[in-house]
DNA sequence: CTCGACTCCTGTTAGC
DNA sequence: TGCTAACAGGAGTCGA
């Protein structure tokens, strides 16, 4: 599903839409567009428009126009895509469809060279918006700092999991980076977020630059070595040990009761 | 302010 | 075989 590193992707493919003039928008589902946005606002805000930036915060993918100001967010839930110019940067999505229909396209930008950009999500649970609230957002998992990890997530008794995948404290992780990262961290999820030592939270920061560098090297959130087990039934894939499946922070997680030890 | 519970959405899948 | 119900989780809202 999209999280922060299919985000990433998202953004690197809508670099192929930058400096190039808008024509025409399309909205074929209206409550796609949110913030209050009207397909009216969207077409005065970006025809005749081009853009000139993607920029990443998280899981929000904005599109900086030429004109002062004029900023789209793009949202992909967790099944929508990203398809510029029918190229999508990512072909696979966990618990998306494996099919590809035009009926799924929520929001289309047509240009000039006739080409266009367009999301595609069936599920409906992204969205579009013009001038989205960027400082709402913690700081991008990608660039953390271990202070910062420190101050704004490690702290307080809510289970570590769940102030992860809080996107006012730390932006882009989802529940699959969160388990694979905290698997190879050996943090059990439940822990209360306040109560890591030094060494832990350094294991913590550092798990989880690479379960980002990993995921974006292999395509996406979905190539954990710990994603074939998150299933009933699923097994550590060092110690074979049966995974326990609760629900933490509203989400269904996985861990392993030998690796991830409930005291540190 | 925090934080858990609830709600939204719909394709897929498990189970009868 | 065909149907139903459960499931998936990102994000917003609400109430304690």
């Amino acid at each position: 599903m999209p999280e922060g590193v299919e985000i990433e992707i998202y953004r690197v493919g809508a670099e192929a839409a930058l400096d190039r003039e808008i024509t025409s928008i399309e909205t074929p589902d209206s409550w796609f567009l949110k913030g209050g946005a009207t397909p009216e606002a969207v077409r005065d805000a970006l025809v005749g428009e081009h853009f000139v930036a993607a920029r990443r915060r998280g899981k929000l993918l904005i599109l900086d126009g030429a004109d002062d100001g004029v900023r789209l967010g793009l949202r992909f839930g967790m099944t929508g895509r990203l398809i510029v110019d029918d190229e999508a940067s990512i072909d696979y999505l966990e618990y998306s469809s494996q099919r590809n229909e035009a009926e799924w396209d929520r929001f289309v930008i047509h240009f000039a060279d006739g080409g266009d950009l367009r999301i595609r999500d069936p599920r409906r649970l992204g969205g579009v918006s013009l001038d989205p609230d960027e400082e709402a957002l913690g700081v991008d998992a990608f660039v953390i700092k271990p202070r910062q990890l420190r101050e704004q997530v490690l702290v307080g008794d809510t289970a570590l999991k769940a102030r992860l995948l809080d996107q006012k404290r730390v932006a882009g992780i989802g529940n699959l980076i969160a388990d694979e990262t905290l698997w190879r961290a050996k943090i059990d999820p439940a822990r209360p977020a306040g109560s890591l030592d030094d060494r832990e939270a350094g294991r913590l920061l550092r798990q989880l630059r690479k379960v980002l560098a990993d995921f974006t090297r292999d395509g996406g959130s979905h190539t954990g070595r710990l994603q074939d087990q998150r299933v009933r039934g699923g097994r550590c894939p060092i110690c074979k040990a049966d995974l326990d499946r609760r629900e933490i922070g509203g989400r269904t997680t996985f861990s392993c009761p030998r690796h991830q030890p409930v005291s540190g």
